[in-house]
RNA sequence: GCGGAAGUAGCUCAGUUGGUAGAGCGUCAGCCUUCCAAGCUGAAUGUCGCGGGUUCGAGUCCCGUCUUCCGCUCCA
């Protein structure tokens, strides 16, 4: 069995992650995530946030709505990239824009083969489309007569498009959108970034080795707004600020790479663009994307409100100009930082069992300050004292808000190897002794050493192992 | 969405030419146990992915559908 599917069985016997309605024969592309894996992703989250908020640079954090209106996805650009009609020939194969075809051949065949079994137009959207509010377009089209409304797909289409609101497919857009009230509300300088953690949507044609595309997802996104003449110097230091941030979560930094795009790569409103690749199972593929998006969105946004897009900027002889900045953008992959992180830290050792038996035993490396539970607490045996003594134990490390899990289920050994599966970094075990001079064993994951550590300095000694590095 | 493969207990799988649903592991309870998945006893768990068809009778044959995996496409 390969990596994946041992992490995807792993993730769903430990409650990390599960497949959504998984009852009902499961949904194509969605994810629960379960108690382990919302620890999990929430502390990448919180590094994340660290990362941004203790830059050298100013760095505003917002929380945007999930529903964008029309307008806004018209103007940056979704609604003409993201919705498609498209044909299929039924005999090569071969998926086309009926449209293009049309009007570059005159007439509608499949340009590979030039058949003309094809399958019916379909409009695949790559959004989600819904209404706000209690009047559904597609009702109200539906009770108006059909003259009314003529026959052109298109115009039907567009008729309701502009009635729809949309589930963001990027979060990046609130940032453009709100630009004007930030840059009023905060004392801003450039350069300056915004930053937002969040869920955008996307109505995949495929969906594809588990979390990695997903119809949901969570991005960490920060727009940085710059002066257009320091693009090439800002990349530079967010390529390596950001390539930082992933070393610091990996076990293993050198299956990250940075993928530089040709200039026949990039989309229309890039000057540049470089990806943080990791290296899966599957081979180097995207988790997050640098790209230099030149001032594309907020002159986007500038012409189709008529609102001005601007910071102040002071020249070297003291007057005052208007600048639309340009915005470096890198925009992360949080749930693909998860899946990366997950098989990052997943590994078998050989081992036997107490009965001779050969068994995989399975160690989860998480970084401790991602690790989802900090520290278990065991008795060594069912016995009324060591009960007693590891649940005080247990109930300190609460106190101190450290994530801990008490267990005095099976045997011991069976205890650490359940901790060992989700990553769990330290096992404090009471055993005999400890009743009698007050210390405990604790165990590291990685190496299944133990030593003995007074019970009054388990918070200290294990506080500076867990704490996030910044 | 297209092409290929698959779907039986939480997991891994068995199930004879179509004839009343099984094992191991895991889970839970109790006993035992002085450090790495030990042992003993007991218990729970399945519309055989879902729907239809053929048949006296379908886990088994046929069709549809959903889901998963691999390839194409796309992206964070």
């Amino acid at each position: 069995m390969d990596t994946l599917s041992k992490v995807v069985s792993l993730c769903k016997k430990r409650g990390f992650i599960f497949q959504s309605s998984e009852i009902y024969g499961g949904v194509k592309s969605l994810y629960d995530f379960g108690h382990l894996g919302f620890l999990l992703k929430e502390n990448l989250k919180e590094f994340w946030k660290l990362q941004m908020l203790f830059e050298e640079f100013p760095i505003f954090f917002i929380d945007g709505a999930l529903m964008l209106p029309y307008r806004v996805v018209k103007a940056s650009g979704h609604i003409d990239s993201f919705v498609d009609p498209l044909v299929d020939c039924k005999k090569c194969k071969h998926r086309f824009r009926p449209d293009k075809v049309e009007k570059e051949l005159g007439v509608l065949k499949c340009p590979v083969c030039g058949s003309d079994e094809l399958s019916d137009t379909r409009f695949f959207n790559l959004m989600f489309r819904t209404n706000l509010g209690p009047i559904d377009p597609l009702i109200e089209l539906l009770n108006s007569s059909s003259e009314k409304i003529g026959q052109d797909t298109e115009s039907i289409f567009r008729r309701i498009a502009e009635q729809s609101v949309y589930l963001r497919p990027e979060t990046a857009q609130n940032i453009f959108v709100q630009f004007p009230n930030i840059s009023r509300a905060y004392p801003t300088k450039l350069p300056f970034g915004v930053a937002q953690i969040g869920r955008a949507f996307r109505n995949e044609i495929t969906t594809e080795r588990f979390l990695f595309r997903v119809a949901e997802f969570d991005q960490m996104e920060l727009e940085f707004f710059i002066d257009p003449d320091q693009e090439s110097a800002l990349f530079k230091v967010w390529q390596e600020k950001r390539m930082t941030w992933w070393r610091k979560i990996l076990n293993n930094p050198e299956h990250l790479r940075l993928r530089f795009y040709d200039k026949s790569e990039l989309a229309h409103y890039a000057s540049a663009c470089v990806d943080v690749e990791y290296k899966f199972p599957w081979g180097f593929d995207e988790v997050e994307g640098i790209a230099c998006r030149t001032d594309y969105d907020l002159l986007a946004h500038q012409e189709a409100s008529g609102k001005e897009f601007f910071v102040l900027n002071t020249t070297t002889d003291m007057r005052q100009v208007k600048v639309r900045p340009w915005v470096i953008e890198p925009s992360c992959g949080l749930t693909r930082a998860v899946l990366a992180v997950l098989l990052d830290a997943y590994s078998e050792l050989e081992g036997r069992s107490a009965d001779g038996e050969e068994k995989v035993r399975v160690v989860l490396r998480l970084k401790p300050f991602l690790s989802p539970i900090k520290v278990a607490v065991f008795p060594l045996v069912k016995h009324e004292d060591l009960i007693s003594l590891a649940k005080e134990v247990f109930h300190s490390f609460r106190r101190h808000r450290i994530i801990s899990f008490y267990d005095e289920s099976g045997s011991i050994g069976k205890r650490y190897s359940k901790q060992d599966e989700i990553g769990t970094p330290f096992c404090v075990t009471i055993d005999f002794q400890s009743l009698e001079d007050k210390t405990v064993t604790v165990r590291d994951r990685d190496t299944a050493e133990q030593q003995r550590i007074r019970v009054e300095d388990l918070i200290s000694f294990i506080t500076p192992c867990i704490e996030m590095p910044i």
